[in-house]
DNA sequence: GCGAAGCGTATCATATAATAATACTTGATA
DNA sequence: TATCAAGTATTATTATATGATACGCTTCGC
């Protein structure tokens, strides 16, 4: 057991929990030998762990195959979020009627350290199964509300994202060429809001617009995404733009104070 | 502490659970001693899991408050149970053209135990918080979508149902008299779809269809809510329940393997 | 139809790791 | 400035979690 030291470390529900983090979006049942090998902890471990989660109601289990899957006390925990989370109750109405305006999938996202999560997701359109799922989270690199976020950074701090945080390729597109994003970046400084294509996936646009706080530096994004076979960039630009804007400051705290 | 006998059963993590479920609605953020109230454990014991909780994530402290608040890791816990229910990505497309279709609020509700739980939610118009937040938990006999389910019951299980699960009222107009819920239920029997009234806030009209497993037993169901200041029952029944029931017909299993 | 392999389950002696009591620190209140 | 409550740190004690081992069941390949 790699020693957490401190007498304020329960080790036991450490290890609970990296259980549950073992089930993610290509492992959505996991027998006893499996989730033994993704969470890294021993058979006997992961018997009474698994046995004590599925007793609380935290995972179902299988009576035929024996196999182990997320319960439905999954979704009340991000119930119990939602409400905890200051932004999300001042931005939902708005977001609301922003899609219904322009008829095209809007979300919230909101930064995790050096990656965005999608908090609140109102799609539209048909779209593939990931874009319609709350919790997805993202590197900030590679998201039109990343660069948003980072957009509003100081100098120094926007460098550094741009340096140091972590670029995965999703589709054969996703830019892995940090230069790349600076450019785009900069560009989102120059305009206050970002926009990408082919991050995620293919023919795919994004566009974002930064939630700033009364510091003037961002912690969340309004973000829209729509098809390439569709719209341009140019009609993005004259028909979602100044909406998505507008809804962007009107969540923003610093507009609520009354602060410009 | 209370035994749970069994040596497979890790109480430090289940003592842990505890601390997560202590937030809700109402309790957004809680400080040390809160905790230790609404866990039922004493200061030591939440003060060691509680830091256990904050090193591994899942619970944000406030520096200044020193307040612990659910952390973003749980909007990624139902980002892995999407994936775990297959009936969610069979659904959300066909509850995405419902909902534009119709212009109004779509819901996927599941059964949980003798309650149902919104799975996903679709909201077109403006309405009060909770209505648009997933895992929200709502006795089952109070809504149109658990009066839906239950009516595709044997008639024993019905029964039992309509007399043992619980009841609480939400509004001053909740139903708390479980034979008013029977006529309710049987009438879903005889037309395929539950209608209720000021459930769980006033002015709300919610209608349901079932979703129906091979076995015709239904587990979940399509919801949909709307305002009685521009919605009577008859025009609900004339332009939303036709698509309504087309649209949960479409995700039933059984009309997938091509009975009946 | 038989043997082997893999998995889930059960048991148990051992010492680690969680406990709960206590004492210390901080900061708010009056 | 004194008091109180809340958060934090430390400790001896033992209960509690551990992990090795053994058993029984199913599923495969031969």
């Amino acid at each position: 057991m790699e020693k957490k030291q401190n007498t304020l470390y329960v080790g036991s529900l450490a290890k609970g929990l990296r259980l549950l983090r073992a089930f993610d979006e290509s492992h959505t049942e996991l027998s006893l030998v499996e989730l033994a090998a993704r969470s890294g902890l021993d058979k006997s471990a992961v018997q009474r762990l698994a046995n004590t989660l599925h007793i609380e109601g935290m995972l179902e289990k299988d009576p035929a195959t024996r196999r182990y899957r997320p319960s439905h006390a999954w979704l009340e925990l991000p119930y119990a979020y939602y409400w905890s989370d200051q932004l999300v109750g001042q931005a939902i109405p708005k977001l609301i009627d922003l899609s219904q305006e322009i008829g095209e999938t809007v979300n919230l996202a909101e930064l995790s350290k050096d990656h965005i999560i999608y908090v609140s997701r109102l799609p539209c359109q048909r779209t593939y199964f990931a874009a319609t799922v709350i919790g997805r989270r993202l590197p900030a690199l590679s998201t039109s509300a990343g660069r948003a976020i980072i957009s509003t950074f100081s100098p120094e701090d926007r460098e550094e994202a741009i340096e140091t945080w972590p670029l995965k390729p999703f589709t054969a597109r996703t830019t892995m060429d940090r230069a790349t994003i600076r450019n785009s970046i900069n560009e989102a400084v120059q305009h206050g809001h970002a926009i990408s294509s082919d991050q995620m996936i293919l023919s795919e646009i994004g566009v974002a617009c930064p939630i700033t706080g009364p510091d003037g530096r961002a912690f969340a994004a309004v973000q829209c995404s729509v098809s390439a076979h569709t719209w341009t960039r140019e009609r993005i630009r004259a028909e979602i733009l100044p909406r998505l804007q507008d809804t962007a400051n009107a969540i923003s705290p610093s507009s609520q104070v009354h602060r410009r």
